[in-house]
RNA sequence: GCCGAUGUAGCUCAGUGGUAGAGCACUUCCUUGGUAAGGAAGAGGUCACGAGUUCAAGUCUCGUCAUCGGCUCCA
């Protein structure tokens, strides 16, 4: 007998040798219908796998994230049956789980697919799933492995063979299909009741870009149909919410191939938006006390020389530019820490006047990859929310705090309500990798994860993860259809004060070197932008858009009434215009709604007489007719509502 | 940068080697209206760019550029 212990702390004992599976039937047999995997002492395997010794045991489901892993993973073994058995010949890379389904890398050979072939393939898949073939697992030698894959001709599998230890080599079979894999995977493919085949690309093999290029294939599945249609509907809720192409319908922002390519270009309202961000963040650090400056966007070469950036980054850069007399080189800023370390070493400091915190809304500009680029979120012209705070080792934590104050803030204020923070510190086992001090970065990693704790942040510690010059903080929020996205970063640096000599005299009267954080709540204004777009869906809160109402006279009649109702909006500190068009009212508000301006002014012969404005809400309808000032009112409220201290 | 797909009016998109199309937007005129599309007329094109095949190319072939989906990269 074996001693199990569940996840709520009760013991009970089976048979040396039950599965996870008879472990659950003997608690319900509803519960192990839903079985897809087991987490045996933390470790996920089969649930049909026989447990030999006393165990914590966790069954998984389609509730946890490691049962859908192993659901998905299973999916890729039968996307594989499937494909072999249409497509004779063909080749396997790799085929794993990833955050939204599962991939397959294969080597078509001779064959040609499209995605004109993934219904054919969806229903084989769906074909074997009804079979409920089981997931059956064998372990080998490697030389029965090779033998097997040898004498298949999959060359890719036998690479991965030979990488592996013996001893350790696995096959699953599921019907004719056998995989080399490690699993854990489902009990069978009964489980598999929806699929659907959403991408064709090529991947490098082992992600090297000069080996060949396979065909992934990336595909999701569901154990029920409904599951199926939400994901698709959430696909095309998605689509619908991209910034790009809101960008364009609310004429926020622009690309020019004569202005070059990843380099945007922003529209008067798109101006207007990010105007009023960056105004939002400056009161903000004005009151925790930044200072404001202004750098040019290009530096000589030797400023990149002493921060090290041009020997790691130069060759890969935008080129320098060359004077014509001088002979000087010159390179377009892609950071602005070498500015701000400058202006720290302009003149002496005393422990007295740490922190210094250095703000700037600096544009850069980095050379990616023609095919890199994407919308807002990545180009090659930028403007980050960026500072550098200059502190004492002691000091750290209060400003890592004042820091996360901020963006916790800015996260609120912008209604992203679940966000997670990654604390990101250095390999202990490999410190070669790192520069700076032992003691120092045990300071740093404390003050990190303390200042963490102390704010109360769902943080998830990551090792190996630093960068070389320090630990840092990064912060992912989950956007209202449920994606993530990295936002905020804060580091820690330890390299850049030491490569320009940064120096304060402490109260020792010796010269001690300041720490140095990076820190851009926003990430970069972009970048922001694209996010709050796919996040609102174009619906920016009141105090952020463009135009927050637009007036819609009744008839042309009404047109001087229109004009005085904008200028007493004006000058209760409202923006918007008029619809001057002569199109009936319906028109009118359907395009207003379109362009998802918050109110809408109607005004006609009752307004006027009585001097009030009819009110619609864009989303909800018609709010009813109120005096002006009233109007103004409920504007304002809901403005400072939404910015106000938390 | 690499692989694949795509490129037709300002936008969204039809177009089967034989006269360049639609809806929306735009301009003008009519209409002066009450909570999600009033009517009519007009203007708008180097079919991404360049070569080639053909009697004839938006359509077929090749090259270039850009966009999109991935890969690789991201100070």
């Amino acid at each position: 007998m074996i001693n199990i212990t569940l996840p709520d702390g009760s013991v009970k004992q089976y048979a040396k040798g039950s599965s996870a599976l008879d472990i659950a039937k003997s608690i319900s047999e509803g519960l192990a219908r839903n079985v897809l995997a087991a987490k045996v002492n933390d470790k996920v395997v089969d649930a049909m796998r026989p447990i030999n010794e006393d165990a914590s045991l966790v069954l998984l489901t389609w509730n946890d994230a490691e049962g859908k892993a192993a659901m998905w993973h299973s999916s890729a073994h039968v996307m594989a049956e499937a494909i072999e058995m249409l497509y004779p010949g063909v080749k396997f890379g790799i085929g794993p789980d990833i955050e939204n389904g599962f991939y397959y890398d294969i080597d078509f050979m001779n064959h040609t697919i499209s995605s004109d072939d993934f219904e054919k393939i969806e229903n084989k898949m769906l074909e074997l799933a009804a079979q409920k073939l089981p997931f059956m697992r064998r372990e080998v030698s490697k030389q029965e492995a090779l033998d097997y894959f040898g004498k298949k001709g999959d060359e890719y599998k036998l690479e991965m063979i030979n990488d592996l230890e013996d001893g350790t080599i696995s096959f699953y079979q599921t019907g004719e299909f056998t995989d080399l894999c490690r699993g854990p995977h489902i009990p069978d493919t009964s489980f598999i009741k929806a699929v659907k085949l959403l991408s064709i690309a090529g991947a490098y093999w082992r992600g090297d870009e000069k080996r060949k290029q396979l065909t992934r294939i990336y595909a999701i599945t569901f154990p029920k149909k409904s599951e199926l249609t939400d994901y698709l509907t959430l696909l095309e809720e998605a689509k619908k919410r991209d910034h790009r192409k809101i960008g364009k319908e609310l004429e926020l922002f622009m690309f020019s191939e004569k202005v070059g390519l990843g380099l945007p270009i922003w529209l008067p309202k798109g101006a207007a938006l990010r105007e009023r961000l960056e105004n939002f963040l400056k009161a903000v650090q004005r009151k925790a006390g930044y200072e404001l400056v202004m750098c040019p966007h290009i530096g000589n070469v030797n400023l990149y020389k002493t921060s090290g950036h041009y020997e790691k980054y130069g060759a890969d850069s935008f080129q320098p530019i060359n004077t014509p007399v001088e002979g000087e080189q010159f390179f377009l800023k892609p950071m602005n820490c070498p500015h701000h370390c400058e202006i720290f070493k302009a003149k002496p400091h005393s422990y007295k006047d740490l922190p210094v915190r250095i703000a700037e809304f600096g544009t850069v500009y980095r050379y990616e990859q023609s095919g890199e680029l994407h919308g807002l979120t990545r180009v090659r012209g930028f403007t980050q929310d960026d500072a550098h705070l200059f502190c004492t080792p002691d000091q750290l934590k209060d400003e890592f705090k004042g820091v996360i104050d901020i963006i916790l803030y800015i996260f609120k204020t912008l209604n992203f309500p679940e966000f997670t923070a990654q604390v990101s510190l250095r390999d202990p086992n490999n410190k070669v990798k790192y520069i700076g001090s032992d003691e120092n970065w045990e300071k740093a990693e404390r003050a990190i994860i303390e200042a963490a704790e102390e704010k109360g942040l769902k943080t998830e510690v990551v090792t190996g993860e630093a960068a070389f010059y320090g630990p840092k903080l990064d912060f992912m929020v989950r956007d209202a259809i449920g994606r993530k996205w990295q936002l905020g970063t804060v580091q820690v640096d330890y390299n850049l004060p030491e490569r320009f000599d940064l120096e304060y005299t402490g109260a020792d009267n010796q010269k001690h070197r300041p720490v140095m954080i990076h820190r851009a709540p926003f990430g970069s204004m972009e970048r922001f932008v694209a996010v709050l777009i796919e996040h609102t869906g174009g619906n920016f809160p009141l105090w952020l858009t463009p135009d927050q109402y637009t007036i819609l006279p009744i008839s042309d009649k009404f047109m001087d009434y229109a004009e005085k109702v904008k200028q007493q909006l004006t000058e209760g500190e409202l923006r918007g215009m008029i619809d001057e068009r002569s199109e009936k009212t319906g028109r009118k508000i359907r395009d207003a709604e379109m362009k998802k301006i918050p109110y809408m002014i109607i005004v006609g012969e009752k307004e006027e007489a009585e001097g009030l404005v009819s009110v619609r809400k864009h989303g909800e309808g018609d709010l009813g007719s109120m005096p002006i000032a009233d109007f103004i009112k409920i504007v304002n409220d809901e403005v400072h509502q939404a910015i106000k201290e938390n």
